[in-house]
DNA sequence: CTGAAAGCGCTAACAC
DNA sequence: GTGTTAGCGCTTTCAG
């Protein structure tokens, strides 16, 4: 192994050991015959020239790639990060890799990044949304490649999903906070792209009404919740409407921020009010008060999500619906 | 648009449009001179088959490539999906995409990831430590295309770094605590695979010894640190040294964890104990304290790191070593 | 403004 | 066990 100078072909490393490149292919690829003293001298040929194979050429030839291309809404929501560190995990051992782009909550931009991920020929496609525009629907729907969308249920898969039913959870969120008895409900949180957390939020408000209550869901976040807009929406709500006695964040993080605001301004939790939030996130259950809240299977989404895509790969008969479930997390706050 | 049977090529479209594929070639890439009917009807017949670009024929016939290899330690701290999103959101608009690969602070897999990706043909590699294996460096250095490390400022880097000097940033924080008036220190961390929490803690362990006080380490975690593992480290600290009256952590996330430890269990921050952190997460001011703490400039770095890569590749005069500095932040915890 | 020929670096399929 | 030929889908170069 020493200095490269110049970017290296399999024919370089195939003049170097006096074979054919063929001869140097099959030693890359393991596949093939190829006798052990030939191996060695090839082995010893790319090492020393710094030979790094060259996959546009490979995939090119053979119409396989090792890269799955994978959209997720954002990077600062762990949950992401979470679904995207299973797939990864389990694409790894089977030597895929995952290639990630970030869509914003946006519809438009899933849709350039679908055409700019898809013009790279990957193995497979993994999307975040249950919303896309036509045009990403139909490309994906004839790429010809497994596709899986994940987090949600779909009616109308494009071909295979792994998630959970966000109506339910959020029906089993809001019951459970009638049977503590809690009747004067708030709602903060960010619905506006996300998709998944308006769903949970009808879930939760027909729910309530089910059993004869409302809930007051002032003005909601203009961007992805954090800490900060938690606490604040917290804040407002409480001016708008002093009396609540129990609040639905639209995720843990934004409910956190919410816990803190109380902790901070001495409104003691639950008793005088408490607090709900969504996905179970291992920052939530380590708070001075374990946050209660619905816990989803991301790192299992995501490996489920991965395993499906390479068994299409290998042609192996596969569930294309996978409901991960969720679980009810009673914790010190509601 | 509708749907497209099988994947289509240039020639597909060439034939459709009745032009040779050169023709169309110079469409999508909207270089050379096409006259404004001939465009239009390829455009029509693009849309049509649903044509999408291979990106594998054309980069491989260019040795050009869109993608920016971007490896990092791991996806579940903020502190590198931040840098992250600043490095993405540069490249996009200038029509690269970063690949994303996570090293779970290992150099093995780092090394595994370089050349995995390298053999993709990126158009730039990020990585994001200090160390690096022989072979590691071997093929960066080599690779003839720009390079950058984050996050630190290397003694000898490989091309280009963009970062900040981690035993000022720790003497800095040390220095402050000092001042403060606390005297028995204690530290909560992992530094085993985390070089820059390493060199932070021996910085702030040197500071702590120039003003002749020493700084308690029991155990270290050794896993990354989350909320968990904050509370809980310093919960045994606490238990091998309950005199100690301020505690550094190694970063952000493991002082919060530490913090609603202290709230938990009605230990009074910072007049009991003090806390410092190390990164100025958004939730580490969101407590019902803001936490002391050094904040770096993540988001800043990324960008700078991609415009770096971005100048190279325009052959624009770029400084190669960029410090972005940081700032003390003299929170409510110490 | 448009087209034809050659080739990017690799592999499938077949020969030897 | 190893080599030869053809071609993956695109772009470069050079004609016209």
């Amino acid at each position: 192994m020493t200095k490269i100078r110049k970017r290296r072909t399999l024919k370089d490393v195939a003049e170097a050991a006096n074979v054919s490149e063929m001869t140097v292919s099959r030693v890359l690829r393991k596949s093939g015959t190829v006798s052990a003293g030939t191996r060695k001298t090839v082995l010893a040929a790319i090492d020393r020239l710094g030979y790094v194979e060259n996959r546009m050429a490979g995939s090119l030839a053979t119409a396989r790639s090792n890269q799955v291309a994978v959209i997720i809404p954002s990077l600062s929501n762990h949950v992401f990060t979470e679904v995207l560190s299973g797939i990864s995990e389990m694409l790894d051992r089977e030597g895929y890799q995952a290639v990630v782009g970030v869509s914003d909550y946006s519809i438009a931009k899933e849709e350039e990044l679908v055409y700019s991920m898809m013009s790279w020929r990957p193995a497979g496609f993994v999307v975040s949304n249950v919303r896309h525009s036509p045009k990403t629907r139909n490309v994906l729907l004839n790429a010809d490649i497994p596709v899986v969308e994940i987090m949600n249920l779909p009616e109308d898969p494009i071909e295979m999903c792994v998630g959970l039913n966000h109506t339910e959870a959020g029906r089993a969120l809001a019951a459970y906070m009638v049977t503590k008895k809690y009747r004067r409900f708030g709602y903060v949180g960010w619905n506006e792209s996300d998709y998944a957390a308006a769903i949970r939020f009808q879930a939760i408000k027909a729910e309530l009404e089910r059993h004869g209550f409302g809930i007051f869901a002032p003005d909601l976040f203009n961007r992805p919740p954090n800490l900060a807009s938690g606490k604040s929406g917290l804040i407002r709500l409480l001016e708008q409407a002093p009396d609540r006695d129990a609040v639905f964040f639209s995720n843990d993080t934004a409910a956190t921020g919410g816990l803190m605001h109380c902790l901070q301004a001495g409104i003691s939790v639950p008793d005088r009010l408490a607090i709900a939030g969504f996905s179970g996130l291992e920052s939530g259950q380590n708070l001075p008060k374990r946050l209660t809240t619905i816990l989803t299977n991301r790192y299992e989404t995501g490996r489920r999500a991965a395993r499906n895509i390479l068994q299409q790969l290998s042609n192996t008969p596969v569930r294309l619906r996978w409901d991960m479930g969720f679980e009810l997390i009673e914790g010190e706050t509601g």
